[in-house]
DNA sequence: AGCCAGGCCCATT
DNA sequence: AATGGGCATGGC
């Protein structure tokens, strides 16, 4: 199935290269193929439109945040001093709706990691624990993981990540960890909870927090916000807890979105 | 060749 | 609570 939306607030190589997500392809100008959980969808923005192929439109209508009104949101950050020219940059940024499970495996792997070597682990993961659709692999399902021990993990190149995500799926099995517990909880019970997780740090948390949760007061502090710090606030702070609270003050309830103009602007300078 | 990557775990203080 | 060392692997 095909259909048109609005290209307002809506740039898919914004959207796809501020690095919120993985399973995904370039394969033309402002066109690309994106693979989430067992679907996938290709899309290409055309002038003021955007064209959306997939067999489960409902669920990529939800994915790509289709309702939340960007404009709002960005017309806000804005009067936040340091932020304009990150935000023009990115003006075409949405923060996705993914999959919780997906989500969470996929950011515990990409903790210390660059992002080429993360898709292609992603890859890995996928081709060699999901089942094989159309084209494509679906992302692996707990269900999926709950046989696989720590040397299949290592062999798909996961490093000292493998007993992380083999411990997560443990007690993702055993019920002691339940993703639908987070939606009951407020952001910061949320964050704690996550970070029961091996593998789940006040970073990662965030990002899951961010990205599969619609949590926009968190701010997912990396390298890259490490450097940004002192552009803002002109001290070397060494410490990220602080870090965090210093952005989260700062930009206020959409400081996750605001993370996310400022990484993908900060990041654009070296590639 | 050596530093770095969307950091976290664990021991120690 | 906070600090510091160690850590698999590969991109650049």
């Amino acid at each position: 199935m095909i259909k048109e939306y609005s290209a307002k607030d809506f740039i898919p190589s914004h959207i796809f290269e501020c690095g919120q997500v993985f399973r995904y392809t370039k394969i033309g100008d402002e066109n690309y193929e994106i693979i989430s959980k067992d679907k996938k969808a290709i899309v290409e923005k055309q002038n003021d439109k955007i064209i959306l192929q997939a067999d489960d439109l409902d669920y990529f209508e939800n994915y790509f945040d289709l309702k939340t009104d960007y404009s709002e949101i960005k017309k806000e950050l804005e009067k936040v001093p340091g932020l304009k020219d990150a935000i023009e940059f990115g003006k075409g940024v949405r923060i996705l709706n993914q999959d919780p499970f997906e989500t969470i495996i996929s950011f515990i792997i990409s903790a210390n990691n660059n992002i080429k070597r993360i898709k292609q682990i992603l890859e890995n993961l996928s081709k060699s624990a999901g089942i094989k659709k159309d084209g494509f692999y679906a992302f692996p399902t707990l269900e999926q993981l709950v046989n696989k021990d720590v040397d299949f993990y290592k062999q798909l190149g996961l490093g000292y990540r493998s007993e992380y995500i083999e411990k997560t799926i443990r007690v993702m099995l055993d019920k002691q960890f339940l993703i639908d517990e987070i939606r009951e909880k407020d952001t910061s019970d949320a964050r704690e909870y996550l970070m029961q997780l091996s593998g789940v740090g006040p970073k990662v948390a965030d990002c899951i927090l961010l990205f599969a949760f619609q949590r926009y007061d968190v701010c997912p502090i990396d390298t890259w916000m490490k450097k940004i710090y002192f552009e803002f606030f002109g001290i070397n702070e060494p410490n990220v807890h602080k870090m965090r609270d210093d952005f989260i003050q700062l930009f206020g309830e959409h400081a996750g979105i605001a993370q996310q103009y400022l990484f993908f602007y900060k990041r654009s300078f070296v590639d």
